[in-house]
DNA sequence: ATGGCTTGAGTGTCAAGA
């Protein structure tokens, strides 16, 4: 089974890359975020023909996430339980017996602003719910844009990053408090290039100098990450002409698909 | 350089991203 996520900044500009990239790489649950868009938009039927079940917690000009499978998702719930939030950011389903959490955590625009003080209440809200999730579904992966850099070395340049929104020290406890509930960092279970990023800005030829973070990830439950084979992201997409600024991010995990 | 690109909204430019 290979589960993926991918922040598509805009599902509507990227539907041509996100059907091509689905062709090349037929994963059986892949995440989306930034669809930015209400179901009205959403590409369902072109999807379909694809060969994906769709399910999709709509907004229209920012966030917006969903769940793509090859099976029928199962148990879909939006939003974080009990956390009142009017931004759309988080979708979960079941697909093939394995709860899948698809997350586009907040940006949090600048150490100290309103939104920093979200993003953290935020996380903590998701962390609260989880604990809960994973008692019901033990076998659990949280994939998404978490916009935390977890370390100096998932940083291009951390002496210009310290202490910046993305890699500030109340962030990547946050992310800490996510390994905290039993969860692994999918990638880091394997010996990975150095340098190895997610997102790159669109300014300054950010890509093409590889001036990246890496934000986007796959968390693993215990049960998950025992049978975790490989996890790449995979920079193709962000090579081509007009492309997200995210790179997708895939796991393969022995365990039969359906 | 509260900048630079990109998107959506909407037809002016601005908010927001990371």
């Amino acid at each position: 089974m290979k589960i993926a996520t991918w922040n598509v900044n805009s599902l509507k500009v990227r539907l041509p890359h996100l059907l091509d990239w689905l062709a090349a790489n037929p994963v059986d649950a892949l995440c989306l975020q930034e669809t930015k868009t209400e179901d009205k938009g959403f590409p369902f039927a072109e999807l379909s023909a694809a060969g994906y079940h769709a399910v999709h917690n709509g907004q229209k000009t920012y966030n917006g996430v969903a769940i793509l499978s090859r099976s029928t998702p199962q148990d879909v719930r939006f939003d974080i339980p009990g956390f009142a939030d009017e931004q759309k950011r988080v979708i979960a389903a079941t697909v093939d017996g394995v709860r899948i959490v698809c997350a586009y955590m907040p940006n949090g625009q600048a150490v100290g602003s309103d939104k920093y003080d979200y993003k953290l209440r935020w996380l903590a809200a998701l962390n609260t719910s989880l604990r809960e999730e994973l008692q019901r579904w033990p076998r659990l992966a949280l994939l998404g844009d978490y916009n935390i850099a977890p370390e100096d070395r998932d940083v291009h340049d951390p002496v210009a990053w310290k202490d910046q929104i993305l890699c500030s020290e109340p962030e990547r406890a946050a992310f800490r408090e996510f390994v905290g509930l039993g969860l692994a960092d999918a990638y880091r279970l394997f010996d990975q290039a150095p340098k190895s990023y997610s997102w790159w800005d669109y300014r300054q030829m950010g890509f093409r100098l590889n001036r990246g973070l890496r934000i986007d990830h796959i968390l693993l439950s215990a049960p998950l990450a025992s049978v975790c084979r490989a996890c790449v992201i995979d920079k193709a997409p962000r090579k081509l002409e007009r492309p997200s600024d995210h790179a997708p991010v895939v796991a393969e995990l022995d365990l039969p698909a359906a």
